[in-house]
DNA sequence: TACCCGTGGTA
DNA sequence: TTACCAAGGGT
């Protein structure tokens, strides 16, 4: 068999049963994609069963709000991919009179649809032969083929795109596509690839030559900048807290949080007028992608007379935040009001 | 292009 | 405990 028809064959025999392969509507395989971008599967499926769910159709989804579609979103991470999912059913409302776009090309002018969404999709759905490539295909290739070339460089991007467009050429492009990044996630994982069970073990040029974990290389390192945030934690008679919507380009846009004073450095000591001090948390770690946030939590008093909220800051009750997005740094801290 | 954008699981 | 990384995309 060939390279692909063994791909075929393997995915047809061990493929898991996921909500999203049991439907057909491009706009769910749409919202399935987006979803599990950088996301594990077990991690974003409950999310994918709340979206069908809240949103059954793309008009549904174009007619919420960013802050309903945010407040869905909360908990998942890189929410700039649920802001990009409500924009983008709003272009299809507009631009293609609510009908989803059905090849590659039209895919790809969504916001938040990159090359691999837009493969995914205009494969599953549509039966367009465009080979998707994600970090399961770079594994699979770049371990099959023992390829050294940096999987995070504009030349490696090109060279594995290449290499999965030769490979998927004459077979079932749905099949084929899943069936590679199946095979990654359930047979060639990074750390303990289970090469027994592995229909290209015998053509494959690393596992001749036991280097399987040497693939995929990658060129950079991430790194993660420290951070040290303030919140003021200050609620009035009515057991209502002041927040602040996070507006600007950073972490977090659009979401809510506690009065926030960053410093260059841990402080020690809070002094604002018109606010006592009642107590402090100890720093909270909260580790993202390129920083690493230490948290400190000021619960503060008001003393009536002096007091001056910030023209942007908004009293919610904690029922009423039940409807705002918050970022897993402030949600995890919620509770701990209640308790006081 | 290099960097930014979250969260949680694993060894 | 650190390091890696999971169905990437935007700027």
């Amino acid at each position: 068999m060939s390279f692909g028809e063994e791909i075929i064959t393997w995915y047809n025999k061990n493929k898991r049963d996921l909500p999203w392969r049991r439907v057909s509507d491009p706009y769910k395989v749409w919202l399935s994609e987006v979803l599990l971008q950088q996301t594990r599967v077990d991690q974003g499926t409950s999310y994918y069963l709340k979206f069908v769910e809240n949103f059954p159709t793309v008009w549904d989804l174009a007619s919420a709000t960013e802050e309903q579609v945010l407040n869905l979103w909360q908990g998942l991470g890189y929410y700039s991919r649920a802001r990009n999912l409500h924009f983008a059913a709003q272009q299809i409302i507009k631009e293609f009179n609510g009908v989803f776009p059905n090849s590659y090309k039209t895919i790809l002018t969504l916001k938040g649809v990159g090359d691999y969404t837009a493969s995914a999709i205009a494969s599953i759905c549509f039966d367009e032969e465009v080979a998707v490539v994600d970090g399961n295909v770079y594994r699979v290739l770049s371990r099959y083929l023992a390829i050294d070339t940096p999987i995070d460089t504009t030349e490696g991007k090109k060279l594995f795109k290449k290499l999965a467009s030769d490979f998927i050429k004459g077979h079932n492009p749905s099949e084929f596509n899943q069936g590679m990044m199946e095979l990654g996630a359930l047979v060639c994982t990074p750390k303990k690839p289970n090469c027994e069970n592995c229909p290209l073990s015998n053509s494959c040029e690393s596992f001749a030559k036991q280097t399987m974990l040497d693939f995929p290389i990658k060129a950079k390192k991430t790194k993660q900048q420290r951070k040290f945030f303030n919140f003021l934690v200050i609620n009035n008679e009515k057991e209502e807290y002041y927040f602040e919507k996070r507006e600007g380009k950073g972490i977090w846009q659009n979401m809510y949080q506690f009065p926030l004073i960053e410093t260059p450095k841990e402080l020690g000591e809070l002094s604002r007028t018109g606010l006592t001090v009642n107590k402090v948390s100890l720093p909270v770690k909260h580790v993202l992608s390129h920083q690493i946030i230490f948290a400190k939590f000021w619960e503060c008093s008001i003393q009536t007379k002096e007091f001056n909220p910030e023209s942007n800051w908004e009293l919610f009750s904690v029922e009423q935040l039940e409807e705002k997005p918050l970022p897993r740094l402030i949600e995890n801290y919620i509770p701990k009001l209640v308790k006081s």
